[in-house]
DNA sequence: TAGATTGTTAATCGATTAACAATC
DNA sequence: TAGATTGTTAATCGATTAACAATC
């Protein structure tokens, strides 16, 4: 392990290149972009990390200890300037490039998916929306045109897709994930309840409401007797709990992310 | 640490009791559920932890430790009986009772998820769908009508709700929240990208399609060069990669979960 | 300078893996 | 009995926490 003086924000090699962080720190580095995004909107330009901890649910060693990984980006005495600490943590989580996601399957959920603004704002345009389905080809949905899945691949060589969100049914999964990877798409988050094979180089996650159900049932038997808190999703890390009220992020101004109103 | 001679299928209260199941074991135990399952439909009535464990995608290791968590429900030189430890795991994560669960939000997402018919398989009923739109109040969606937001503990009371998924806009959300929470409901699945507070005693989860993304496209980044493979979900574990293609879940015959093909 | 807060180290804690004795 | 496979232990690995020296 190769210790060095870190001069400045420098990316200080450390894990940065050579392993990549560890999963449940970049979980939580989506945390913190959310929470930094709150304070940026609020106009706060500087945060402790005692303040943004906080806002995050983490404690401020941990949160200190990821941002360190980074590289060096507060000041001693200070704190961290939250535009400049916002760009950092875009450029390293990959979010400043153009990621352009194709959604396969336009049932209920493609179709929620579709018409849900919530990915635009965060940097990730919605290009393509595609079905089998004679009668759901053409339609339009939110601002997309549904394609004929069987022209897959030239869609997503036309729309420049790099990442495919899959609301498929379990049955389909395998079969059309298969062909986006021969597409050449290496980034795939999948909604069909089955387990998906990818090969090597590809990645995969998963989310999967039943799962979701499931580990509130069994925190539910549990809490039955004693009060019992649960919380992690999507191997992100929490805030949950009876945190103080007094750093709960503003009504959240700007529109963060999922869910639109009920129409 | 209490060591005793496990006598049988006893739950041996090591931790079943005590201190509850750590969660990375949870999340596992919804995914050998489902690989019980597929085995189930298959008519295969005993199983190995190899065979188990690599229609998981974990380790034959990681697989015992867990099962040996909950009780000693394997034969030593023969393997585990399909049907009775799919009863014993369904048993320890508290899927056995009534779970009645209320929509809250009848928008895109919270539509999808009505019409979805994965969740009852699963063992969970979907007994109401809400929301404070006058224009969708009353509508029909899936076997349910819309239910007026405002007679939300009346209508949880009636329908004995017991778990509530939140498919709002994050501006709405900790105040839906809070109420649901005043009506007895201790367990919650929010869609809501916000991070939301509950008091103890309550477990939340939370979904993120934007986190997900953000997930991707950090591995995208880096994979450029090298190639890696990422995976983990909902706090869940993993079964990715090359994986062998010979253990591939086959076609999946019973209705697993999610989403419900193009309709 | 005095006060504040980062970046980093060392200690603790928990989870995974490998190996094997127990036992069907 | 011989072969197979569990349940469990001990070793490894990784992640979190607490504490503090560095430094603004």
């Amino acid at each position: 392990m190769v210790r060095r003086a870190s001069h400045e924000g420098e990316p200080s090699v450390s894990l940065s290149e050579g392993k990549g962080l560890p999963p449940a720190v970049v979980a939580r580095l989506t945390v913190y972009l959310r929470a930094l995004n709150s304070f940026l909107a609020d106009d706060v330009d500087r945060v402790s990390s005692d303040a943004l901890a906080e806002a995050s649910g983490v404690s401020s060693s941990t949160l200190r200890k990821d941002l360190s990984q980074l590289g060096s980006y507060g000041t001693r005495g200070v704190g961290y300037e939250v535009e400049n600490l916002l760009t950092h943590l875009s450029v390293a989580m990959g979010l400043t490039r153009d990621w352009r996601v194709a959604i396969v399957g336009a049932g209920n959920l493609g179709r929620a998916l579709a018409r849900y603004g919530g990915f635009e704002t965060r940097g990730f345009d919605v290009v393509a929306l595609l079905d089998t389905d004679p009668q759901i080809i053409g339609n339009e949905i939110g601002w997309l045109r549904v394609s004929d899945a069987a022209n897959l691949e030239a869609v997503f060589e036309r729309t420049r897709t790099n990442m495919a969100v899959l609301a498929l049914p379990a049955s389909a999964a395998q079969f059309v994930c298969d062909r986006v990877v021969a597409a050449g798409v290496r980034s795939i988050l999948s909604f069909a309840p089955t387990i998906l094979q990818v090969p090597p180089g590809v990645t995969l996650r998963k989310v999967d409401m039943a799962t979701e159900l499931q580990i509130l049932a069994y925190h539910a038997q549990r809490g039955e007797s004693g009060g019992e808190t649960g919380q992690p999703s999507a191997g992100a890390p929490e805030a949950v709990d009876v945190a103080p009220a007094d750093i709960q992020p503003p009504a959240d101004t700007r529109p963060a992310d999922m869910p639109p109103p009920a129409d």
